[in-house]
DNA sequence: TCTGGGGTCCTAGGACCC
DNA sequence: TCTGGGGTCCTAGGACCC
């Protein structure tokens, strides 16, 4: 069997390249993109501000203290949405194998292109050279037998890198490679790895699988294979990925709050979000789960499950007020989410009845509008005291569409 | 002005049933 | 007074990814 050609594709410094693109007097300035909130984090920074330490993830005194110059740009997900779209479409040329693993990432099986192309190094030549002509943008291409090796591929060089992993070279590449390169392994996989003195890919392809899984239970096998460069795992096309499973949004509040009037206007609006998305893919759910972040940090959730799925804001946001009033609030309250879970497919329209059926139609009415002119343009009346949209900020993860799928089969 | 937001998957314990 | 076991559903938390 031919080893397969797997190409992973990571925009470099997607958003800030973007807003550099469209506003030249930001070319060769230190960019951070952030979200709109007021209690926002660097999103992404240009390579200008890389050299100051400006990272993702950074507040934003951090980072100005960093970088005194540091321009702030707040997100234009419009903007890299659409971008992103024509992006994965220009994949599509080269390969119908393409799986968009985040906005600005992807996967791209090439095993079947090479006739037409010549080769994945003269593909991602192509690709490159096109992403710079057409969107004044740089990626880093990795190529490999899988995806694994791909994305750490990719990662080698950047920006505007391109660098192979040949199935003679992965041996050699993965044998001094710390395991904390590998996607997949976090901080604390790595911590307990390191615990049982595993600290390079060499060593954890040479562990026992035994140990490991006594340890680290079913993902404890896998590790044994990633060490040893091994993955399986197709390259899944959108068409073919698995149903979302969760819907649910989060927010951390402009400040603390501790007032459960408040608390409830705010999970009013969270409903509303999730029920709007719900409706809109067609899917009702049976679980709610209610999550709070204290003051200091400190998360925690609790679900209820409902005897029937439910779609409408209305009975997620009681289900939320439910879980609500059954909890003693410790501390003041930084962030609130509202997520639906155990969803159904199914749109049962049939079963309904004719109060509930006008009642869905409304709720339709109201989301169309809401999809045409934004957020909360139309919205239940005790919504009306809440200031401010959603924020609504989406980070590099975001998708256009389907779900991840991390993972090593 | 310390620390965003959207997901998936796994685990461990308890309730409950046969 | 003894201390089975398998299965499912549910809950809560944690690790991971971008």
């Amino acid at each position: 069997m031919t080893p397969r050609q797997i190409m992973h594709i990571d925009m470099n410094a997607f958003f800030a390249a973007i807003e550099q693109q469209s506003h030249p007097a930001l070319r060769g300035q230190p960019v951070a993109v952030v979200g709109s909130s007021q209690r926002t984090i660097i999103l992404t920074a240009s390579y200008e501000a890389r050299p100051f330490g400006v990272k993702t993830g950074m507040t934003l005194n951090e980072a100005r203290q960093k970088c005194p110059a540091l321009q702030l740009v707040v997100a234009n997900n419009r903007l890299y949405t659409e971008i992103s779209r024509r992006i994965v479409a220009l994949f599509h040329h080269y390969t119908p194998q393409v799986q968009v693993f985040s906005i600005d990432e992807a996967f791209l099986d090439v095993s079947g292109s090479l006739k037409l192309f010549g080769s994945a190094e003269r593909i991602a030549q192509l690709i490159k050279a096109q992403l710079k002509a057409h969107f004044g943008l740089r990626c880093s291409v990795g190529i490999a037998p899988n995806k694994l090796l791909a994305k750490l591929a990719s990662e080698m060089q950047k920006p505007d890198g391109l660098t192979l992993i040949a199935p003679a070279q992965v041996a050699a590449v993965l044998e001094d490679l710390p395991i904390g390169e590998l996607c997949g392994i976090g901080r604390q996989t790595q911590h307990k790895l390191e615990q049982l003195g595993i600290y390079t890919c060499g060593q954890l392809g040479r562990f026992s699988p035994r140990v490991l899984k006594s340890r680290f239970g079913v993902i404890g096998e896998r590790l044994v294979l990633m060490g040893q460069g091994v993955d399986n795992s197709p390259v899944v096309p959108p068409q073919e990925e698995p149903e979302v499973k969760t819907v649910g949004h989060s927010m951390t509040l402009k400040r603390d709050l501790e007032d459960r009037g408040e608390i409830a206007r705010f999970l009013l609006q969270l409903a509303e979000m999730v029920g709007r998305r719900a409706r809109r893919y067609g899917v009702s759910g049976r679980t709610i789960t209610l999550t709070i972040r204290y003051a200091d940090f400190s998360t925690f959730s609790r679900q209820q499950v409902q005897a029937q799925p439910v779609s409408q804001s209305e009975e997620i946001y009681r289900a939320a007020l439910r879980i609500l009033d059954r909890l003693l609030l410790g501390q003041p309250v930084r962030l609130l989410g509202v997520r639906l879970s155990r969803l159904e497919y199914r749109t049962r329209q049939l079963l309904l009845l004719p109060e509930e059926r006008r009642r869905q139609q409304l709720t339709g009415a109201l989301d169309e509008v809401n999809d045409r002119f934004g957020e909360f343009t139309l919205m239940s009346a005790s919504l009306l005291g809440v200031k401010g949209k959603g924020s609504h900020v989406i980070s590099p993860a975001w998708r256009p569409e389907g779900i991840r799928n991390v993972g090593v089969d």
